[in-house]
Order: C-alpha cells, then structure tokens, then sequence
DNA sequence: TCATCATATAACAATATAATTATATAAGCA
DNA sequence: TGCTTATATAATTATATTGTTATATGATGA
C-alpha cells in the first residue's frame, strides 16, 4: 500500500517518542481501549509521575486524547493524528497487550466507568 | 497484512535508532542504494566523524552492512535484519530519498566503484 | 468544609545522546 | 617508502532524557 509520506522531521519525532520501550506499550494498551493513570502505573510498577510524564510527551505530541470521567482521567489514541496509519503500522509488529488488560481484571484493579 | 510479533524492546530499539532525523534520512537512502561515508558527509552538509558515529550506531543494532571497495567503505541496508519488514514499513511513510542521491550526481561527488 | 483519591507539575539528579576536535588506522598511489 | 585520501575512534562538551521526591491541583464523598 502506497502512503502519503510525511516529513521525515515529523516522522523522526513520532518514531522518537515510540521509541521508549514505556511509551511503546503504552500506545500498543491503547490500541487495545482507554486506559487511566493509575491502571497504567499498575501495569508498569512504575512510579505515578514517570507515568503521567510519558503521557505528556505522548499528548503533547497529539498522539494521545485524555477526557475525564469522574476522578480519573483517560487517555485514548488520536486516531485523528496525521501519522496515525504509522503507528499503526509500528504497532502491528508488537506483541497483542491485550494479556496485561486481562491481568488488571484478575486482580480487581480494573477501573470501568461505564 | 498480520506481522510476527518482535518484542517489544526489540521494536522499541530499532524505534529509537530511526527517532533521529539523519538516521532515518540515512536508512532512506540505503533503501534506494548503498552509500559510502563520503557520499553522506556530502549530503548532509555534516563533519565525518558524525556521520560515522551515526553509521556505528546502526551497524551495532545490525540495522546495516559494510563493504569496503577500494578505499571507501560502502553501507548498504541489512534485509535480513530480524526487523527489516519493520523498518519497511516506516520508510514507507517517509519522503523517497533519490533527490538527494541525484543531486550528489549532478554536483559530480557521487562514488562509482562498478 | 475537610479528608482522600487521582493526577499533574516542579525541582533535581543520574544517565544518555550527539556533536566537535584531535588523533589513529588503513588503503592507494607516486 | 612516504604522502594523501577515506574512515574510525577517543576525549570532551553541551544538551536531552528519564526517573525520583516533594508539592500542587482538582474531584469525590463523609
């Protein structure tokens, strides 16, 4: 499939953000549904500002969405992003992380709003 | 088109390799054809040894091959890389790079060693 | 309103990255 | 052999990145 390219500027900036392996995973979650903060400290066992900071990069950059809903808020993927079909591309070469959201269920620490 | 799956630190190293602006232009230009150290100096208007260290940086990762000829050394892209379809992939979403390899025969700077 | 939970931000420290200059190595040629 | 060209490497410096701790903000609920 022929793309439009991009720059190879704005294309370097994405590739850099993704390339944290943090950041990576957080993106292939999101690819699977929203996640919150605490969910994604959870998965990580990472520190709550090292998550919330990965997260200003990525959405500084336009990849990813936050809305609040109640006390928390989440993140989504910009699917409106002028390099979404990249990242696409990027994420299909990475395992599913779908087990680390099923994970999160089993122990009970599963945020749903719905 | 369904990928197999790399790691993800597999993936999230070759993402950083090419999050930099020459390197992704670099790996844009191999695809099109091989080039020596001298050839990249010229286009990127760049000292050598910066061109080098940046060469030295993906040949480590594998990403690329060398090839002396005579008194030059000539990169040329690995495609038997674990992540070459990866790497595919993204240069597809970046400018074609021939430009700049036409310039460098228009100028008379372009190496020929066939 | 006050305490608590969820998240963001600021300040800082440790480490990584990228460029420069100086120097080493290796091939080609007079 | 000694000079020149092509490239690599080392040392250094400037800057960027990432994580930590401390603190601020904002929503919820008693």
């Amino acid at each position: 499939m022929k793309q439009v390219a991009a720059s190879v500027e704005e294309v370097a900036t994405v590739l850099k953000l993704l390339g944290d392996k943090t950041r990576l995973t957080i993106m292939g979650l999101l690819n699977n549904q929203d996640c919150c903060v605490c969910e994604l400290v959870e998965i990580f066992q990472m520190s709550q500002p090292a998550i919330s900071q990965h997260l200003r990069k990525l959405k500084d950059a336009g990849l990813v969405k936050e809305t609040r809903k109640a006390q928390w808020i989440f993140y989504s993927m910009n699917k409106e992003h002028e390099m979404h079909s990249l990242i696409k591309d990027i994420l299909a070469h990475i395992p599913d992380q779908k087990e680390k959201l099923k994970e999160l269920e089993e122990k009970g620490t599963k945020i749903s709003c719905e």
